[in-house]
RNA sequence: GGUCCCGUAGCUCAGCUGGAUAGAGCAACAGAUUUCUAAUCUGUCGGUCAUUGGUUCGAAUCCAAUCGGGAUCACCA
């Protein structure tokens, strides 16, 4: 009972921007007459004195004052009245205030008190993260860890705002892709297992999908030869045979024009350029190949305008026979042996059945290790060859609803165009699912498992027009999980010479990445020789938890929206604004705090109740511990871990200038030691705190 | 072509619910350790916030147009 009334007059001061908007609400109004007016409180800036600033612009005009006569007004009332506010000064339409020791010394007891500090009110609503969900047909590669890493930290964060998480993957374990692999295996003829190999099962599985492809491709050139160079088509149907005589018209009235801008230009253009453009251009010219690179090489003038033309033609050229080649595809042997397959697998039939479930058993097991190398696990796991049948009766639904309609062909869609969409087909003709059909179904199962309120998919960018449609759907048939449904879009990871193609095998491999962020781990380690009494089992531990961390933070500072880019020479950094320099100021903190045990100094609020003179920073760092609830809710709030991310260097960036600032046991008085030990503390609880958040692992010592 | 996203320092990124002199890290340069972890701290250098116009007391931030980059526009997934 005491207890929990001393704790209520804590967190009453605790939030002080609470208080000193309710005293400023106050003042407004005592000294001025003003109701309900804004109050835009924001940090002040380093060059002023104060910690927080009260903007006056919006009084201006209501008052017919000027700034420097509200400012002082406020301000000496809140000195008066409010004991938090010390002193004040008024710069043109900002108050600066600073806030008492005893201001500062009370938030930061509040804060202490607190064991649950940082983590919102539970509420009784249940939220899916879905992410991660990958192919089976190939190993997980970097852009994978993007998801895997937002989605975990979202659903942290969303469990940190007090809501239940349920993580959920939709493994998507069946269809053409994997058909491929299992196509190409069975063709290899020989008995390869993960045992006997010695490869993890994904990259095995990865192995024939890339084999497939290769021999697709070989069988396929001299197919596009014929079709591009002799123009024979008799193997094709009539309706193919149209459409691939107008691509190829396409192509044969882009040549044109193509020749003549190529007449424009020569040789001699280029001589004022850097010698290694010039050789790009030299070899772009002889293979007329390469147009839109060698665009982005040239600064803007006469011959980039020329070189970009001859870079648009030739994409609408390959834009051309992309189309040609889908058609031609389809006629290979491998792709109509893959499609029987996929018929067979889809009618059951029992080898086919029986060598997926072998090759996916393989993947699984290789997916497994990877989870649990990075340190992700699931609560749901979703199989798509369960799902993808689903949502037929929604299609029905819809229809006696009157908000899907029939084609006359018996497709049934939706007219989304008074919302600036198109027209979807959310079920073939024939009456079989397409994509949206079973993510309507799937959405609906979701609901039925666990009764959730929010829905949240963790896909990347490309999909944002799908997800559009289909929440646009669910709010429509009016789910109760429609509103809360969000898609958290993300962008590509982007590699120093464009994207991530794995067939031309510049893909990053995601246990390749993690084995060579420990073998850096270690060797910064090593470098710094401090750690060589450490068991090797502990080091091998150590390095984990950096090199992991260091990934993580490189993956999720970033705004998710954003391509990023991801240089493997330098990208990962363990330096500055990364996650080893986080790690490393909790260590340090666990080193104080060791220290502090050793020595027996006492840190309860009693033992520095006479602390009265604070340094700026230890002002500082408190203030930017406070802010972490705060953090939380808008990391929360908009589906960004990047706020955290950022927010934690901020914190180690504050605990490291005050540790260099402030000596904590050579202090001056045994109060400041005292003090500072307690606030390193509070701070190590943060740290780990929001690392938790990221899904990174603290080290006791580094 | 329609729609959506992005464009901030040499590089990678913050800031974008409008507010002071646009911030970090990396890189470059100059300092700091008889001291609790230097994977650190302090400082210097570095910017027409893509461009133009508009709204406003005030715009990197909101609106419009333009230019660049990307994505997407299937009865594919």
């Amino acid at each position: 009972m005491h207890k929990k009334a001393h704790l209520c007059v804590y967190l009453r001061i605790m939030n002080i921007e609470d208080t000193l908007t309710q005293h400023i609400k106050n003042a407004l109004q005592t000294l001025f007459g003003l109701q309900d007016a804004t109050i835009t409180l924001q940090s002040t800036l380093k060059d002023f004195e104060g910690s927080h600033t009260l903007l006056l612009f919006p009084y201006l005009k209501p008052l017919q004052k000027k700034p420097e006569e509200i400012g002082q007004a406020i301000g000496d009332y809140l000195v008066g009245k409010a004991g938090v506010v010390g002193k004040y000064n008024v710069v043109k339409g900002f108050l600066n205030l600073s806030l008492t020791q005893e201001a500062w010394f009370a938030s930061f007891e509040a804060m202490r008190q607190n064991p649950t500090f940082g983590n919102l009110p539970a509420r009784p609503q249940k939220v899916m993260v879905e992410f991660s969900s990958p192919n089976t047909n190939k190993p997980l590669h970097l852009g994978h860890l993007r998801n895997i890493f937002l989605g975990w930290s979202l659903s942290q964060i969303l469990e940190a705002c007090g809501y239940e998480v349920i993580k959920a993957n939709l493994i998507n374990d069946r269809g053409i892709h994997i058909c491929k692999s299992m196509l190409a295996y069975q063709k290899a003829g020989k008995p390869e297992t993960p045992a006997s190999s010695g490869i993890k099962g994904d990259h095995l599985v990865g192995k024939y999908y890339v084999a497939f492809d290769k021999a697709l491709k070989q069988e396929l050139a001299p197919m596009m030869r014929e079709v591009l160079e002799n123009q024979r088509l008799d193997i094709f149907t009539e309706a193919e045979k149209i459409t691939l005589q107008n691509a190829l018209k396409k192509i044969e009235d882009l040549k044109k024009p193509f020749a003549q801008a190529f007449a424009e230009i020569t040789l001699v253009e280029f001589e004022n350029l850097a010698p290694e453009i010039l050789e790009k251009a030299k070899e772009t010219l002889q293979t007329q190949k390469g147009f839109k690179a060698l665009s982005k090489d040239l600064e803007k003038g006469e011959l980039a305008k020329k070189i970009k033309n001859l870079a648009s033609l030739e994409a609408k050229t390959e834009e051309e026979i992309g189309n040609i080649k889908e058609i031609v595809q389809a006629k290979t042997v491998l792709m109509q042996e893959a499609q029987k397959m996929l018929q067979d697998w889809e009618a059951g039939k029992a080898e086919v059945i029986e060598l997926w479930k072998e090759m996916n058993g393989w993947v699984f097991e290789g997916f497994k290790q990877s989870y649990d190398k990075i340190g992700v696990r699931f609560d749901k796991i979703y199989y798509e060859s369960n799902t993808y049948q689903l949502g037929k009766d929604i299609a029905q639904e819809g229809l006696e609803k009157g908000i899907f309609g029939k084609e006359p062909n018996g497709a049934v869609s939706i007219d989304l165009t008074a919302e600036g969409l198109d027209k979807k087909v959310v079920q073939r003709g024939d009456g079989t699912s397409v994509y949206i059909t079973q993510d309507m179904g799937t959405a609906d199962l979701k609901f039925q498992d666990f009764g959730i309120d929010k829905s949240v998919y963790v896909v990347g960018n490309e999909q944002d027009y799908h997800f559009k449609v289909l929440f646009s759907i669910m709010k429509k048939l009016g789910r109760s999980y429609g509103e809360g449904m969000y898609h958290l879009s993300y962008g590509m990871v982007e590699l120093p010479h464009g994207k991530m193609k794995s067939r031309e095998g510049t893909v990053v491999d995601a246990d390749d990445l993690v084995t060579e962020m420990e073998r850096i781990a270690e060797e910064k380690t090593k470098e710094l020789g401090k750690m060589e009494n450490l068991p090797a089992e502990e080091l091998a531990k150590l390095y984990e938890t950096i090199a992991l961390g260091a990934l993580k933070y490189f993956l999720l500072k970033v705004e998710p929206k954003k391509t990023m880019l991801f240089n493997p020479e330098e990208s990962v950094n363990f330096h500055g604004d990364a996650a080893p320099f986080v790690q490393y100021n909790y260590a340090r903190i666990q080193s104080i705090l060791r220290k502090a045990e050793q020595d027996q100094v006492q840190y309860g609020q009693a033992s520095y109740a006479n602390y009265k003179t604070m340094h700026a920073s230890e002002a500082d760092l408190i203030a930017i511990l406070l802010t972490l609830p705060a953090k939380v809710q808008e990391a929360g709030e908009q589906y960004a871990p990047s706020v955290i991310a950022q927010y934690s260097y901020e914190v180690a960036k504050g605990y490291s200038r005050f540790f260099a600032d402030c000596s904590i046991f050579k202090a001056d008085t045994a109060e400041a030691r005292s003090f500072r030990v307690a606030l390193s503390a509070q701070t190590g609880y943060t740290l780990k705190f929001v690392l938790r958040l990221l899904g990174i692992k603290t080290p006791e010592r580094m």
